[in-house]
DNA sequence: TATGAATGAGCATTCATTCAT
DNA sequence: AATGAATGAATGCTCATTCAT
């Protein structure tokens, strides 16, 4: 494991404990055991370990939610889709964390932010084709996704404050919640 | 305006922002023209003026939601709570991000908390009334003010990453979407 | 009991436990419950706190020492002193602790030093008349004084040491080395 | 000469002058010349120097008393003794402060406390062969040692109270007023 | 590639003291 | 006699960053 890589999955941890602005460079370099001018070898700045650490996690999610999509039925499509992004934020609690608190925060540059939608380009065709297919109503495609999206991530806290006792029929409702919503007749 | 309420506006104005922990001690006395001793004097330290300004907050909290809701109509009803909540939220910043960022920190004592989630009580006997009316399918209440509090988050959200410009079609989309996805039959 | 005297008796419990410099005037203030300008109506100054309690002490010292001695036998007044000074450490730790901080530290002027030892005339005449008797070689009257203090200092700092378990012996030991150091012929 | 090593002697030098807490650290920094942060960096903070230099002048204690005894005679042993104390504490002033007033305190762990005491073994076995040899009565071994320290200390104390100018002649009339009462029979 | 000494601005907080009431 | 708001210099310490090796 390189050096940079040790300092990438240490900042992501202190991150996910402490936050960003509380985890400092010294506690990083502290922490990874990485000599203070190594870090700076590796990353300009503190700004540039946290976009570096963002890409990766944005990049993670656009790839996480369109994967094992089963052909044809758009409903098993969302349900699918909708399930990928749980889980996978139930099983990778400290990228959940760190999404949540980069999306609010100042730190990350609309630049930055922009470059990480791209990885969510598929999920933005998918809600397009379905109001083509004339299955969703044509929402603006933005509300549409930021609604998605947080609804994932409210069950994920629901999950989280449950202690992790969260039945699958809760999970099942919530999906059926979701896409009742954006649906353009009733079923 | 005394001197521990122009420190109190100040950081309110600061923290809103910049965020909790962007927002130094040194930059608040310099912005309110307080001396350092002067703040030390009405504070205990630093956390208490957060503590201090989000009681203050919370207050309004428990009442807003329900605040002006129509007698008969339950859509209807269930808009202006939504509108509520964002417009509160789109209107006091800082409450948001105190709520979204803030409230679930370890760096507000659970008592806080506490006092702050009374609100959920009053949407919680909405819902409930609304299953008895069979308007809403027998969804866990849980999930329904989860998601529901989510949605007008998720829009807030969008609000701010657009700085504000947000179209109202945008918002009436949400809460139409919000509205169908626990509607029992399609209207 | 006036402000004043609270403010007197609080610092020297707080300088007694903690050490001078570590004693700040807001915690006297904070402990004594007396406010912040009622501290500064009555003493000019920090400094004048410490200058007071110190004259109080010293003046102690100097009526405990002579007290109750025996008219003829130079011997036995030597033991009386002797004890006289030991048992009033050991039943006020404060003065004890308060008079051993004063002693090395450069925050009592010297000019306050030599106004106490006024206080310690009788000590010194007693030396005097004793070397007068050919009973104490005619050593520096300082150098006795000081001895003659360190002694019981040494012996209430062993006193302590043993959580106040100090055979009586000791003592005796310790009042018979004493006496016969200063002496002129032996016994 | 490292930035480390200026540090600690201008520490040194400033708490002989100042006492500890008189001390501040960037009263230490200002003397040093340097930095802030450079201090930091070899430093984990204050109380760390003060170990440090409490531990390097710990080092020579336990040899200094017992250097150069000459071999046979007792009384010309135990009064090099008392010198070898008395020009240490004398030529290391800090050292003296640091066993009167730090030992003592609780700002330095009993494990260096401990480490220094360990000079008192050589003393403690020079009088138990003293008594062996009938030249001193056989007194309690600890109060002898508390007594002779003592001594030396107030000696020490008169010293410096006098600025420096302690004429030899009070020093050696200390050394026999000490010596005379440890002795069995006079001389 | 890797190290760690060096920097000084900045941090939250405490201090002794003044002053108007 | 008593109060407590107000002050700003000072304290111990952390920070992100630079640079020579």
């Amino acid at each position: 494991m390189s050096k940079k890589a040790i300092v990438l999955q240490t900042t992501l941890e202190l991150i996910t404990k402490q936050g960003i602005r509380a985890t400092s460079l010294s506690q990083i370099i502290k922490t990874s055991g990485v000599a203070n001018g190594t870090l700076y070898h590796h990353f300009k700045n503190k700004e540039e370990i946290i976009s570096e650490l963002y890409l990766m996690l944005s990049q993670d999610f656009g790839t996480v939610v369109m994967r094992n999509l089963p052909e044809e039925d758009t409903k098993k499509q969302f349900a699918i889709m909708w399930q990928n992004l749980f889980y996978y934020f139930v099983n990778n609690p400290l990228a959940f964390i760190f999404s949540e608190q980069i999306a609010r925060s100042p730190e990350i540059p609309t630049s930055l932010k922009n470059q990480a939608r791209q990885y969510y380009k598929d999920i933005e065709a998918f809600f397009r084709e379905t109001i083509r297919k004339k299955e969703f109503k044509a929402y603006d495609i933005l509300v549409m996704e930021e609604l998605f999206f947080g609804n994932v991530v409210s069950l994920v806290k629901l999950y989280e404050n449950k202690g992790g006792n969260l039945k699958e029929r809760c999970i099942n409702q919530a999906i059926e919640i979701s896409w009742k919503g954006f649906l353009k007749k009733a079923e």
